[in-house]
DNA sequence: GCCGTTTTCGGCCCGACTGTTTTCAGTCG
């Protein structure tokens, strides 16, 4: 279900947009934009908070609590409803442009009344912004290139928000009487990182009950087909759902087939064609007698085929089905295999909470140990200082041992200069018992300047990981330009995990990456980089991700024992 | 709009990059 505080950060956040579209002051913008980050990462349901409770969330003041009192009695806001008369929609989806921010969104809106994404390519094309203030041939290209970003998304969403949606609508469907069983399958279930469109599985005799109520949920904007097996659906969020109502007996099938990928699919069917069978949504039959042979689960399916089940973030025909053949599946790691994360902020520096609310919820998860890792000083915009940092680390050792038997680690997430040197020399950092380093400035190096950098932060003997190793931004943002194979091979061999991060826009080192860098020998951490409570349980996403790249316990650092993992870390100094 | 006080007003993340603006505005992290 969608957190109240999700639906509330993301009306403040339009606020914000808005206002700074508007022209309004750009400290009140801000002010917003902080309130709407505080009300997302607040641990507590706002819904269950009064004016006084909403205020104690920092950064929360009258106003704001006032706005979103009115929202949660009359699901309104009237400020954000008045702007929206003023600017359309589409004015606030111009400013995801990389580089093109409110100001030009409402030069290009007052000027030329462009109003859509698609609007602004058309008036490129046609060369409508030759006399226009600002926009010069560089930032016209800029602009085209960024629109090219958004769109090779291709209307994809991203994982999480896919797994949000999916999970509303499994869990309204499983609630229905009838519902033998209900799940989400697809691209969503082998959990890529966008996802295209929802296919949700119902097993049922009667498929009726099921299709009217995913027409009528409140979140479906649009009929798109109506079937008696199969039901489209569009969100309002855009997002299509294809909701398929199976016979109980053919569950199995159905998700085995509907799960795919396509690849996949080919893969496994072509062994039933070779052993004179037939797969399909509705099971595996003898091709000859049309007998059913397995259908009621997926172990069932693929044990017929002669293979053990495979776990659906595998099923992308990247040998998964050779190696079952062969019995050489990799174990792939889990959420519960997380003995800890060991990439984290506190409001120390851009995080949301305390230490010691950050330390509290990563003990509730059962975590062995729990590294804080704030900024170092080289992103002045955090202000950190050495003493700061001395104090933080003196406050982390009194906690250390009063949180279950969670031990806590001082570390510190440093900046990686163009030329691969860090923050702090190496006396400082010595005192770290680990240190995060990553890429925050100068992404356009070109390849070999990149490489060598990225290398020679390697090389350091503090530098444990490489935090979000490429810094893309999914559909923002590409990675940088560098000789993986080299950076790859220089973790290896200066034993440097690679950061698999789990934030969902980043997921970074994603798994194709991870395919590469686990033929050299690298080892992995898979880190939430949580900034306020409820990112924590984001690791979820960064497992998946490591399991794409079928990566083991053994692979991943923060599944080892708290002894082994320590002896990494020393890095053999 | 929020916050913290020097308690009711003034500061708020700050520096860098980029393109185009002939002196700096807009955007980003």
């Amino acid at each position: 279900m969608t957190r109240r505080n999700d639906e509330v950060e993301a009306l403040l956040r339009e606020y914000a947009d808005l206002v700074a579209i508007t022209g309004g002051d750009a400290f009140k913008a801000r002010a917003y934009e902080k309130a709407a980050r505080a009300i997302g990462g607040y641990p507590a349901d706002i819904s269950k908070l009064d004016e006084g409770g909403l205020r104690e969330i920092p950064n929360v003041g009258r106003s704001i609590a006032d706005k979103v009192v009115e929202y949660l009695r009359t699901g309104k806001m009237a400020v954000v409803e008045e702007r929206r008369a003023r600017i359309p929609a589409g004015v606030r989806e111009l400013i995801a442009i990389p580089g093109l921010g409110p100001k030009k969104a409402l030069r290009l809106y007052e000027d030329l009344h462009i109003a859509s994404v698609d609007a602004l390519a058309t008036a490129i094309e046609a060369d409508a912004l030759a006399d226009l203030r600002g926009f010069g041939e560089k930032t016209q290209e800029n602009i085209r290139h960024g629109i090219e970003l958004l769109r090779r998304a291709g209307g994809r969403v991203l994982l999480s928000t896919a797994l949000e949606t999916a999970e509303e609508i499994v869990a309204e469907l499983s609630g229905l009487p009838g519902c033998g069983r209900c799940a989400y399958a697809g691209s969503l279930r082998r959990m890529r990182e966008t996802v295209g469109d929802l296919d949700v599985l119902v097993a049922a005799r009667r498929s009726e009950p099921f299709m009217a109520a995913l027409c009528e949920l409140p979140g479906t904007a649009e009929v798109i087909a109506r079937g008696a097996k199969k039901t489209s659906v569009r969100t309002v969020r855009g997002l299509q759902v294809d909701l398929r109502v199976l016979p109980p007996q053919s569950w199995g099938a159905g998700m085995q087939y509907f799960t795919g990928s396509k690849g996949h699919n080919i893969r496994t069917r072509t062994i039933a064609v070779h052993q004179g069978l037939k797969l399909s949504e509705y099971g595996l039959f003898d091709a000859e007698s049309g007998d059913s042979l397995a259908s009621r689960t997926e172990e069932e399916v693929y044990a017929r085929l002669g293979l053990p089940w495979i776990a659906p973030t595998l099923r992308e025909d990247r040998g998964e089905v050779e190696a079952g053949l062969h019995g050489e599946l990799p174990e792939v790691v889990t959420e519960k295999d997380v003995r800890g994360d060991l990439h984290t902020h506190t409001d120390l520096t851009d995080g949301l909470a305390p230490l010691a609310q950050m330390a509290a919820a990563a003990a509730r998860r059962g975590y062995a140990y729990y590294a804080v890792t704030d900024h170092a000083p080289g992103l002045s915009m955090q202000r950190m200082t050495d003493e700061k940092l001395l104090a933080q680390r003196e406050s982390l050792r009194e906690l250390d041992g009063t949180l279950r038997r969670m031990r806590l680690l001082h570390g510190t997430e440093l900046n990686i200069d163009p030329d691969g040197e860090v923050d702090w020399p190496a006396e400082f950092l010595a005192g770290f018992d680990l240190c995060v380093a990553s890429v925050h400035s100068h992404f356009h190096l070109g390849r070999r300047a990149m490489t060598r950098r990225l290398v020679r932060a390697c090389e350091n003997p503090y530098v444990n990981i490489i935090g979000h190793p490429t810094t893309r931004l999914i559909g923002r943002r590409p990675g940088v330009d560098a000789d993986w194979d080299e950076v790859f091979a220089a973790c290896a061999r200066t034993g440097t995990a690679l950061e698999v991060n789990a934030q969902p826009d980043r997921l970074d080192l994603g798994d194709e990456d991870i395919l590469r860098a686990r033929e050299y020998g690298a080892k992995f951490a898979v880190n939430s980089d949580a900034h306020a409570v409820p990112h924590l349980a984001l690791l979820r996403y960064g497992v998946a991700t490591a399991q794409r790249g079928w990566l083991t316990r053994e692979d991943v650092i923060n599944t080892w024992p708290l002894t082994r993992l320590r002896r990494f870390l020393r890095k053999g100094r």
